[in-house]
RNA sequence: GCCCGGAUAGCUCAGUCGGUAGAGCAGCGGAUUGAAAAUCCGCGUGUCGGCGGUUCAAAUCCGUCUCCGGGCA
């Protein structure tokens, strides 16, 4: 159908709020964001979120909405989501993770209690990985990866929270919310040179609009490890205004981390999307 | 011009007593069911600056040339 939703995704700064923006002006679109980072109201030019001209020309959900003390994940995400399934929409950003729960479904686990969040932090700091995996049940002890400590972790809240094992939950993991074969879904795969190139122009742009005043607003409130710090070029100028490091090294700093990011995107694109559209690039 | 130090992976550098070389970073590939812009796994042949010499054997010792630092004139 003519209003079938759309999704686009994309690696950073690969144009696809351009895109987003374009396909909603043509059908009447909802503009709904995607990106697990954009949701975070500490960043609008950090995170490249569409600015207030682009908010104020066309409906967009989801975008800055979540203060930085508030616990968010791919669930109230999905969640939220839900709000707009009766509308033409546009779902756009850059997290695979997030089109995976979308259109293949996500496990229904209760959300992690903060005082079980905190012990598991308290476990992982004393004994690591090898004083959660015990706790675990043998199939979800196959299933997760035992190298990485935000697996093994999430695995050990999910038991101790629910006294139900993760691969438990997953294996009743409900129907997606939006089946792939009943939306539009659009993938860009831009040329790696000209992404790189962009990620730099992207960087200074940010920066003439003011990248440095939000970094500034945020430095009293900063918190390394919590999720709205994570924001690519975050750590690295706050950094600066704290004296570590010069400007310059900052701005390479974080030109670097995005040039990575967009690396990992691209390796979840081509793998985990290759049903998807390929848009050609700006 | 002379003296000293340096030249080894894309970058920064290690390399013991001569036995043809390995770290970090970068890069590349992969994973991904609630912190995901997170987190984790895998991948190391390179004229050891050039040429010549010594030696069974040279990144390593000797000579010489080139280039880059620093110093003395």
């Amino acid at each position: 159908s003519r209003h079938a939703p759309i999704l686009i995704a994309g690696p950073t700064a690969s144009g696809k709020s351009a895109l987003a923006m374009a396909l909603a002006a043509r059908d009447g679109r909802l503009i709904v964001n995607a990106d697990a980072l954009q949701v975070y109201d500490a960043w609008r030019i950090l995170s490249a979120r569409p600015s207030l001209a682009d908010e104020a020309a066309l409906p967009h959900r989801l975008y800055g909405h979540i203060g930085r003390d508030q616990p968010y994940s791919v669930g109230h995400w999905l969640r939220e989501m839900a709000a707009f399934m009766d509308q033409p929409i546009v779902v756009v950003g850059g997290t695979g993770l997030n089109f995976s729960a979308l259109t293949m479904g996500l496990a229904e686990i209760p959300a992690i209690p903060p005082d079980v969040r905190a012990m598991a932090d308290d476990l992982m700091a004393v004994g690591g990985i090898a004083a959660m995996l015990p706790d675990l049940d043998s199939t979800t002890r196959a299933k997760i990866d035992q190298h990485n400590p935000a697996r093994v972790q999430r695995a050990w809240e999910v038991q101790s929270a629910t006294g139900r094992g993760l691969a438990d939950w997953q294996r009743d993991t409900p129907p997606p919310l939006l089946a792939r074969k009943d939306c539009e879904a659009l993938v860009m795969r831009p040329d790696v040179t000209w992404l790189d190139a962009r990620i730099t122009q992207r960087f200074d742009q940010m920066m003439q609009e003011g990248a440095l005043h939000e970094a500034r607003a945020a430095l009293p409130h900063w918190q390394a490890n919590a999720p709205w710090a994570k924001a690519i070029g975050a750590p690295e100028l706050i950094a600066y205004l704290q004296g570590d490091i010069s400007l310059d090294a900052a701005r390479e700093a974080a030109i670097l981390a995005s040039r990575q990011y967009a690396k990992r995107q691209r390796t979840w694109f081509r793998n985990r999307m290759q049903d998807w559209q390929t848009m050609p690039c700006p």
